[in-house]
Order: C-alpha cells, then sequence, then structure tokens
DNA sequence: GTCAATTACGTTCTCCGTAAGGATG
DNA sequence: CATCCTTACGGAGAACGTAATTGAC
C-alpha cells in the first residue's frame, strides 16, 4: 500500500478548496514547487492523474476527487483524535476513579479532590469508599486506577508504594486523666475501659497484635463504624485507639487525642494501581496533588 | 496539529496487536530500534505516554488504546481509498459513458466497445446515441464523458479534437449506371433522382452547400432516417449521398457505393470532451482504442 | 510580457540501521 | 546473564526552497 501522510491530504484537500496551486501551497505554509511536487508523487504513486492542470483552471478528476473525499475524512478523524490527546494531556479532559479507605475518603481526602477539580475542571473525577480487600479488587477488575488503602490480601501482585504511615492515637474524654499526657504507651492503659473496633477494617487489623498483651477491662463494646466509637468515647463510654485519619469523625471539643508510642504503632497507606499498567496523565497528576495529613496531635 | 503518516498508525496498531516491540517491528519491516524512536517520537508529539513498557508485558494506555481505535479507522479508510484507485488506475473498475451519433453508435462503435469490455470487464460502459447538439450538451452537463460527433453548435466551448473525416458516397441501385464507376462528381449527378434526407441530422447540414449547385429530378422524397433511406435506394426510388459510416444501413446485394470527388466532400467526426477536465482514465483507455473506420469503399 | 505550474539542483532534515547502554528478572 | 527496550551516532533518502524552464494567453 501507499505510504501516506497528512502532508499528503491536507495538499489535496488545498487543493481541492482553492484549485489553484500556488494558494493551495501557501495555505499549507510551503513553497508552490513542493505542493507540486507532493502533488506529482502522489500521483506517480496511485498511478493516476488526480489533478486537472488546465492552465486557466485547476480541478481535480474524478478519482482526485474520491481521494479527497477520503482525505476529508481522514483528517477530520485525526484532527479529532489530535485535539482529544492533546486534551487530556493539557489535562482539559479525562477521568480518574479513585477507591479510598473509607475514613481517607471521608475527611483527608475531600479537600484534595477540591482542589484537583478547581485545578482541572475538566476531568472526571469518581470516588468510591471501600476496604481494602473490595478496593483491591476494584483496581484488578479496572474499575478504579487508583487506590489509597491500607495493605489487604493480593497487594504483591499489583503495584504499589508506601504513601505514609498513619500514626495510632488514643483517644479520650477531654476529661480523662490521660488526656494531657504528651503520650502514652500500650502498658499505660492497663486496667481502661476499652472499647474495640472489630471486623474487616484495617484499624482492628493493624491493632490487633499490639493489643493482644494489654490487659483491659472489658466493656463489652464492639462496634464496626469509627463514626458510633467516637460517639461513645465522647460520652465516656470508654476509650480507643485510631489512626489519626480517623480523627476527623471525632468532637474535638469532648475528645482527646494523645499519641501512643511504640513499636512503630502506624497504619501504612498503600498508592495501588494495576499491574503492567501507566497512570493516566489524569492520575497521575491527582498522584501528585497527594500530601501526606499533617501529623497533626490534638485538636485546635 | 501533529503530522502523522501511515507508518505511525501502522507502529501503534501493530503494537497494540503484539504487545511486544520486537515482533511489532518485525510486522512492519524495520528494526525494532526504528519502531521505538517512531513511538517515541510519537509520544514525545501528543505530550502523553501511549504505551506502557512494563519490562515484562507491553500494553497501550488509556490514550493509547484512544489513539489506535482512531488509527484502525483511519487504516481502513486509506487501504480501501488505495485499492479503489489502483482498481482504477489498472482499468478494473470505472465509469465511462459515450454519447455517439446515430450511425457511429449503430455499426462503427459496437465492435470497439466489444472489444473494450471483453479487455476491461470491470469498467461500466454506458452509450447514448445522439444527434450533435444533445450530444455536446450531454457533455457539458456532465451525463457523458466523451461525445463522438460531427460539429455542432457550441463545440468551440468545449475539449475538442478531429477524430477523422467520414467521406461522402454516392448510393444507387447495383443496377444503376452510375454503380459501376470508380468516383463520380457532383455535376455527374445532374438528372438523377435524389432523395433528400432533411433535418437535424448532420449529414444534411454538411450536404447542403455542395448540393445547391446540383440540378437533380425532383423525386419528392424526403426523409429523416438513413433506414428508410436505404430502402428507399435499394428498391430503386432514387440515388443519395451518404457518409461512409452510415453505408452499414444499406444491403450491399441491391446498392452499389461510388466515392464522391470534389472539395474535401466529407462530414468530420469530432472526439469531445468537457471544458477544463481531464478523461478519465477509463475513457482515455476507450479513445486509444478507436480506429478510423477502414475506407471500404463498395462492398465485399 | 506576465502569470502559473513544472523541472533542476543543492541543502536540510527526517528516518533508519548498527551498536552500545540500561533495566529487569 | 539473558531479554528487551532505549539511546547514540552515522548514513541514506525524502522533502523543501531557490531558481531556471516551459507553456498559455
Amino acid at each position: 500500500m501507499i505510504d501516506l501522510s497528512t502532508r499528503v491530504l491536507r495538499a489535496m484537500i488545498a487543493l481541492d478548496e482553492v484549485r489553484h496551486f500556488s494558494l493551495a501551497a501557501e495555505r499549507c505554509h510551503v513553497t508552490q514547487s513542493a505542493l507540486s511536487q507532493t502533488i506529482s508523487k502522489l500521483e506517480a504513486d496511485v498511478n493516476l492523474r488526480l489533478v486537472d492542470r488546465d492552465r486557466r483552471r485547476v480541478m481535480l478528476t474524478p478519482e482526485g476527487e474520491r481521494f479527497v473525499a477520503t482525505a476529508r475524512r481522514v483528517m477530520a478523524e485525526l484532527e479529532e483524535i489530535s485535539i482529544d490527546l492533546r486534551d487530556r494531556s493539557e489535562l482539559r479532559k479525562g477521568r480518574v476513579v479513585v477507591t479510598a479507605q473509607p475514613s481517607l475518603a471521608a475527611h483527608w481526602l475531600p479537600p484534595i479532590i477540591a482542589a484537583y477539580q478547581a485545578r482541572y475542571p475538566g476531568v472526571q473525577f469518581g470516588l468510591h469508599d471501600a476496604l481494602p480487600e473490595k478496593a483491591l479488587e476494584q483496581i484488578r477488575q479496572r474499575q478504579a486506577d487508583l487506590a489509597l488503602t491500607a495493605r489487604g490480601p493480593g497487594l504483591a501482585g499489583l503495584q504499589h508504594r508506601l504513601l505514609f504511615r498513619d500514626p495510632f492515637v488514643l483517644v479520650c474524654p477531654c476529661a480523662h486523666p490521660l488526656a494531657r499526657r504528651k503520650s502514652v504507651s500500650i502498658a499505660n492503659l492497663e486496667g481502661q475501659r476499652f472499647i474495640r473496633l472489630i471486623r474487616g477494617g484495617s484499624i482492628a487489623q493493624h491493632l490487633e497484635q499490639a493489643l493482644r498483651e494489654a490487659r483491659f477491662v472489658d466493656t463489652g463494646l464492639e462496634v464496626e463504624q469509627v463514626a458510633t466509637l467516637a460517639g461513645l468515647v465522647a460520652n465516656g463510654l470508654g476509650i480507643s485507639i485510631v489512626p489519626v485519619c480517623a480523627l476527623a469523625y471525632f468532637d474535638p471539643d469532648r475528645v482527646a487525642a494523645v499519641p501512643v508510642k511504640g513499636n512503630d504503632l502506624s497504619r501504612p497507606i498503600y498508592l495501588v494501581w494495576p499491574a503492567g499498567a501507566q497512570l493516566s496523565s489524569a492520575a497521575e497528576s491527582f498522584v501528585q496533588m497527594l500530601k501526606p495529613p499533617e501529623a497533626r496531635m490534638g485538636f485546635g
């Protein structure tokens, strides 16, 4: 098959539009000589005269008309994809879907998303809140471009990097004796009324080992939602340990947060994306805007 | 806009198909290095990564998928027009419409048309029979590509060239005294019973001047159709003068033809085609096959 | 003589291939 | 260390521009 380029297509289209070699050349930003050669070579390639040189009036042969009709369609397609890709490269277009740990999705991410959308208003932003297992599955299924999640099953099979570590803090009522300490250790919590978070969440998993040796007074309270926990703690029903990112669920006027010392007691948050793939420009630019939450201990 | 070529489109399509630079390069008949450069340049041009190089597995980015989808459509279009034009250049396809003088259409042309269709079976052949005025109008309206006709009004405004001259001959019954002569002049016809062809046909027009001075016996017979004239002459009702091309209407067993001497007594037959246009390949190839009728005087 | 397209020719630039480099498993 | 892609570099060819040529009016 013939090797065609947009140069040639443009030349024929211009020639059809102005029916004049010199003017067509000008429109193509080349000399008239160059255009003449381009057309001649094309005609030689297809072994067919495509242009009628009648001295007085230049016009296309029937075969030339056929060619130029295709040329117009092709140029329209190429211009469209060209503009489309340019828009995407400059983030005037695109789509990024993020799946994130509920606690991140609820508090840390929203301002970042807002900033992202303000900066790239043309990019559609999709957000799912899901626990690690489901989040990773969404990445595998390509239902999401990017996951922000704690470690979950199958993480090794995906591309990932540690984004930041989310340290655990003690949460207790403001009036609680421990509330005024600069920090506490697990040992300091002996004898306290402890409210447990249970089930799938990453918080429970990461705390399990650390709390195994602790000797708490059993409150009988086991909740799934951090928001529930926040209500219990605020009302003096017990204390607990949560990651800094979950602090936003708590009322700062009623609950104090105290750093917990010891053995790297923190939850790792990973950035995860599909194996064998690369982030889209839209996703990449979102990652650029991700900064770990400031490590604010205590409130306001 | 970016300057794209089929080279680049092919490269992306191949890469999408085999997901492997080396194999894709092979498919494109270039080295792997060249393909790599081609892709890199394309990515630089659109300022976007289109291909994921994951060492283990090569695949396209979402933007690359978009590009390749367009690339496939464009290549399909270009291949189609490419094949179409090749077919036309090699006359496996095409269409030519000829409008010709009725006498030419009836006898001289048919074997030529048959030979043309045998040689170029893919080319559609259209034939109209029309007198000069209508034939030229068909050329102007682009209802026909080519006219084979005597001079008519408006011929000067179209492109034309003399194809051949169609000499006039005397037609008379075989038993007629003039039938055995090698040639006759208008003067020799004095006193003969002459049958006139009248109206639009080119024959009457060209004869008018030559016959003005002739002194015929009035037969009162004036016919429009040459076929009618043939019947009258064959039955001894008179003699007449017709162009050689019209001899085919006459029965060679009953009518003799004798060349007419003097003052270029012949009808010019022109090849006519539209102003400011060039013959299509199909029409051009038909013209190549046109040979003036052999100047056979008398029959058998 | 003027206008417009083609042809001739030298220059520039693109694209390719060879070969060296680098990353990954 | 083997595979596969990228980078470096030199050469061949394509395309362009300048300028001379042809052709029509």
